[in-house]
DNA sequence: AACAAAATAGTAGTAATTCCTATATAGTAA
DNA sequence: TTACTATATAGGAATTACTACTATTTTGTT
């Protein structure tokens, strides 16, 4: 994740104020190299802002999403939130629905076809795979 | 997707019976080319079995991304299933979260790095593409 | 036709996320 | 600095999505 300073210049630049509890967010999610949910982040940063609210958490990484400071990954259940902004890829068990991430240069270019990058402005290229991870292979072959 | 048979043969293969609710929850998302929720599914199953519960649709969709007859997309609070088998890849918006998806030949022959292919049961590869579709960055330059 | 394992309906329960409102704060301009 | 306005926050309530539970029904097989 970028420093402080390119964040400050990025909230300036979207009409959004520098408070605290945005400061000790994103702080605290550049720290993470997992996939932390909003709860973890919460319980985290509370540590330093004791008085800081699970909503306000929330409602800034939402916001950090909105504004490309921060991903969000899963498709389960809880949504957890990718602060790494250094380039990598998931894997997703479609049984367990585990994430976990994976480097490969040979990824880290994949170009995005003419037609759509006229139509989005394209913010970031991951490679996605899907299938069943090892422990999740085992139970499916003990039960036959 | 798949026709029925495949199907039937999917189930038998993997213990599972073949069940009413089940056949026409599978048809329902086939017949589907966006990314329903389960409610939306569970809404147009009902109009054919009305007596079906919401946690039979649940589960039901559950256990077909157990098996590989469908996929979860997504990432955010609502599940959505991806119901479409043919090679397909998706931009998602992180502002409105929309899922869009796109067709791109080049991207249907992505090689998974050696290392992976040897740790997990691959079964699907996508790009999965980030960023901000047209109405929201048209909304964003308003904001300014 | 009968049986056992598996699946379903109909809630009730749980957990994640968002909404609401009074208060507090950041950024700006005098 | 001080005052002002728009924005952000804390705290809790409300909402929504999803899962668990149990009695009953059904499938696939003897």
């Amino acid at each position: 994740m970028a420093d402080l300073e390119t964040f400050y210049n990025l909230c300036m630049q979207k009409g959004l104020k520098i408070t605290p509890q945005r400061i000790e967010v994103y702080k605290t999610l550049a720290a993470c190299s997992d996939h932390p949910s909003v709860d973890a982040i919460y319980k985290r940063v509370k540590k330093v802002l004791p008085n800081i609210s699970f909503d306000t958490v929330n409602r800034t990484l939402n916001t950090f999403n909105d504004i490309g400071a921060a991903f969000v990954v899963g498709g389960d259940n809880v949504k957890r939130f990718d602060g790494n902004l250094e380039k990598h890829h998931h894997f997703k068990c479609v049984k367990c629905r585990n994430i976990i991430d994976f480097k490969h240069n040979e990824f880290d270019n994949v170009k995005v076809p003419e037609h759509l990058g006229q139509m989005f402005k394209v913010l970031k290229t991951t490679i996605f795979v899907e299938g069943l991870c090892r422990t999740c292979l085992e139970k499916d072959n003990k039960l036959k």
